[in-house]
DNA sequence: GTGAAGGGGCTTTTT
DNA sequence: GCCCCTTCAC
């Protein structure tokens, strides 16, 4: 539904101001140098911030290319574009909504050649940047110092995000200690291989940029004059780099006074310390920009009464905080639904046979998410969900492009739009086998290191190296058809298409044997990854549908920074699995948080950490109020992890949420706050379940703990309607219908005790009696 | 140089 | 429980 919009009185009369609430009128209308918006979950603030913007156009006091929002993730930013454009139409194309990481990448692809990049230069994923550590870690043999990758890795990422770099660090580092001196050196090489190959890591994005801008103010200054209208929103995890970016960017140009910032955030969900995000960018904006306005917003219009109780009781028993609390016009809702299973498997089933329920009773299944806090939790979630043929969808997890072929195609890609970049062309060097082993790929590594040039060009010196016939004419093959798609995607003469990345993908993946390779393969993984070729390659298809004008580069950069919530597809039709920290942000009609444990949640590795269980407890309060209508609670009283089973205690914050506002199905048998935090034993487990039942009858639990997780295959086992089954953890029932074809056929089955189930056929533990 | 078999270590969360 | 790395035979 398109709406008018009408010129805007300076009281501000317009429809731009229909249905807010004074609040969220003041912060749309507000006029200032600086304004912190401080949006509790749920208070409308998208809906504020493009309204402030549109409001901006609206009475000319910003062109469109003056207006810079940056989001958290790459799907908000779409989002935020589209209601933007819905209120005021195609200026909106003219501003930057983007996240952080690409407004960067934008900034230094037109900016490389400044300061000794090339535009073309790579992104490095945490998987790269580990691959090109574990390289240099074994080389310096820091290991055996007690150096690993991942504390390598994660201290070089917090000293970037803290905008020291290799340089700066050795001012600061004792150097009589050996373990930092070789630290420091790791972090040397780390750079200088990082600039050799043309490349840039996620915290480079940001902290290059900020130096990019403090080096040189002739190139900052352009975009200094350009953006007037600054918006940031979740300000709650900016880090110090980000923050200083934001700074550099509201500086006074010549002849130009700074730029008006707009900060939009809530200290309660911040989430990412771990990750650098400073909560005192929040905290000390007043102080940081002594001109600012705070608004706060407190009315939420996304969830029931009863689920805000529980958030603002949960996140009460955080100290430093401002106080906030949630309310809404709306009613109480229904009761938070909890249940204990006996086992992780026990849990999953809960949830199935939950999600089955809601939505025979109308809810979409896109309407529902379930959110755990590890990744590995999703396992036994996943045998369950497959079993009772309920169709989901993992957000993040082992993403589409961290998948082994998948990264190996985008290294042909890469080592074509990138030639410098050595670690993605040794990485296909003998991708497909070829025969090229370590010890060519070490000679010719060294042959580059002494002649000074690349990797890339090293290749084409095969011959002068003494090579066997074989193991040259590999090289040279290899050479040549990363020239021959090098050639392809020259950027075309004006008014030219570019030729598309699918063609040059196609190319790269037939000649180079890649697919062959694939095919011929007897392993039965290899199907699958052929089908991940594929994928890939209708993913450049439909890349180039979006973008005629997209070259290589652009499709490069995209799916670099895709996030694990970009993947949400609002009309896939499937319930949404994710972790809390990509819950951020989103909502749901129903949602289930499951493993509500000590160690799990808080995290066992949190708990010492300072500030760490408050953070912990943000991230339930994040979990919570994504919930619009019903909310359900689960933990397992025993759950695997290292294929060994131990016991586990409810959380900590479990106790927090007032009694009155859950409804256990099967409760813990919680005996007050501080049940939880005790290791092991069945402490603080009651022997059975407590069943309130407000629900229907509660079924026999009794096999609920011998659910297993193995893997079956009944094949094309034959059903019938009224034909009799025994399940191996339900029992016998009645087939009741048969929907869906071959593999995915279903049964539904009343069984005599255990409620009406859905089955996968191929899968289930069933047998015809 | 390649592939199979066995041992060690690990998991917090992610742009 | 699984992944990754090392080791060993061909």
């Amino acid at each position: 539904m398109t709406q008018l919009v009408q010129p805007m009185s300076v009281e501000g009369s317009s429809a731009l101001l229909e249905g807010l609430n004074p609040r969220q009128r003041e912060a749309v209308l507000y006029r200032g140098p600086a304004l912190l918006i401080v949006a509790g979950a749920g208070s409308g603030k998208t809906s504020v911030l493009t309204r402030r913007i549109a409001s901006l156009l609206e009475t000319r006091e910003a062109w469109p290319s003056q207006v810079l929002a940056i989001t958290f993730t790459n799907k908000a930013a779409g989002e935020m574009r589209e209601r933007v454009r819905h209120l005021v139409g195609h200026a909106a194309d003219g501003m930057w909504i983007s996240t952080f990481h690409s407004a960067c990448v934008r900034i230094l692809r037109r900016e490389a050649e400044v300061f000794g990049y090339a535009s073309g230069f790579t992104i490095y994923d945490s998987g790269d940047q580990r691959a090109l550590l574990k390289r240099i870690v074994k080389q310096y043999e820091a290991d055996v110092m007690g150096l690993s990758v991942a504390n390598v890795g994660a201290r070089i990422s917090k000293l970037k995000n803290e905008l020291i770099d290799a340089e700066s660090f050795s001012r600061d580092v004792n150097l009589a200690d050996p373990k930092e001196a070789l630290f420091l050196t790791i972090f040397r090489e780390y750079t200088r291989t990082l600039q050799a190959a043309n490349a840039f890591d996620f915290d480079d994005l940001i902290a290059q940029t900020v130096y990019l801008f403090r080096a040189f103010p002739h190139v900052a200054e352009p975009y200094r004059r350009r953006f007037r209208h600054i918006l940031v929103d979740e300000y709650q995890d900016t880090n110090h780099a980000q923050y200083a970016l934001i700074r550099e960017l509201t500086k006074p140009a010549p002849g130009v006074p700074a730029a008006s910032l707009t900060v939009v955030g809530d200290s309660d969900q911040s989430i990412y310390a771990f990750r650098g995000a400073d909560i005192r960018n929040i905290i000390e904006f007043e102080q940081d920009f002594p001109e600012a306005t705070v608004v706060l917003l407190e009315q939420n219009y996304r969830s029931t009464q009863t689920i805000l109780d529980a958030a603002n009781a949960v996140i009460a028993n955080n100290f430093d905080r401002k106080p906030k609390n949630l309310f809404t016009a709306g009613g109480a809702g229904d009761k938070i639904v909890g249940f204990t299973g006996y086992s992780g498997h026990d849990e999953a089933q809960f949830v199935a046979d939950e999600i089955e329920q809601l939505h025979r009773n109308g809810m979409e299944y896109r309407e529902i998410a379930v959110f755990y806090r590890t990744n590995a939790q999703t396992r036994a979630l996943e045998e369950i969900l497959i079993r009772s043929a309920v169709p989901y969808r993992i957000l993040g997890g082992t993403k589409f492009y961290e998948r082994a072929e998948i990264k190996d195609a985008m290294a042909y890609l890469i080592s074509v739009a990138n030639p410098a970049d050595a670690l993605a062309v040794r990485r296909i060097l003998n991708t497909p086998k070829r025969g090229i082993g370590p010890a060519t790929e070490t000679q010719l590594a060294n042959f580059a290191e002494r002649n000074g040039v690349t990797f890339r060009e090293a290749l084409r010196h095969a011959a002068e190296l003494g090579f066997g016939p074989k193991v040259t004419k590999a090289i040279t093959a290899l050479s040549d058809l990363l020239d021959e798609a090098t050639a392809m995607t020259v950027p075309p003469a004006e008014g030219n298409a570019p030729i598309p990345v699918f063609d040059v993908l196609a190319l790269l993946m037939q000649k180079s044997g890649y697919v062959d390779a694939l095919r011929a393969s007897k392993d039965p993984q290899d199907e699958a990854r052929m089908e991940n070729i594929e994928e890939l390659l209708a993913v450049t298809k439909e890349f180039q549908r979006n973008n005629p004008d997209g070259l290589l580069i652009d499709f490069l950069t995209e799916t670099a920074l895709v996030a694990a919530a970009d993947e949400l597809d609002d009309t896939s039709g499937t319930v949404s699995l994710m972790t809390l920290h990509t819950a951020k942000g989103l909502e749901f009609r129903a949602v289930f948080l499951t493993g509500i444990e000590e160690d799990l949640l808080p995290h066992r590795m949190s708990v010492n950490e300072p500030g760490g269980p408050s953070e912990e407890r943000r991230l339930f309060y994040v979990g919570i109020t994504r919930a619009r209508e019903r909310l359900y609670l689960s933990l397992a009283m025993t759950r695997n992890s290292y294929g060994e089973t131990s016991v586990s205690a409810p959380s900590r914050f479990l106790a927090e949420i007032p009694g009155e506002l859950i409804d256990w199905r099967q409760s813990p048998g919680m005996t007050g706050p501080g049940a939880g935090g005790r290791a092991a034993g069945s402490l603080g487990w009651s022997s059975g379940g407590v069943g309130a039942g407000a629900g229907q009858a509660k079924p026999k639990t009794e096999w609920t703990n011998r659910v297993t997780g193995k893997v079956r295959d009944n094949g094309d086992l034959e059903l019938a309607i009224g034909d009799r089954v025994r399940h191996d953890d339900f029992g016998e029932g009645r087939v009741q219908a048969i929907t869906g074809t071959a593999a995915k056929r279903i049964a539904e089955v009343q069984f005599d005790t255990a409620g009406r189930k859905r089955l996968l056929v191929k899968v289930a533990p069933i047998v015809k009696l």
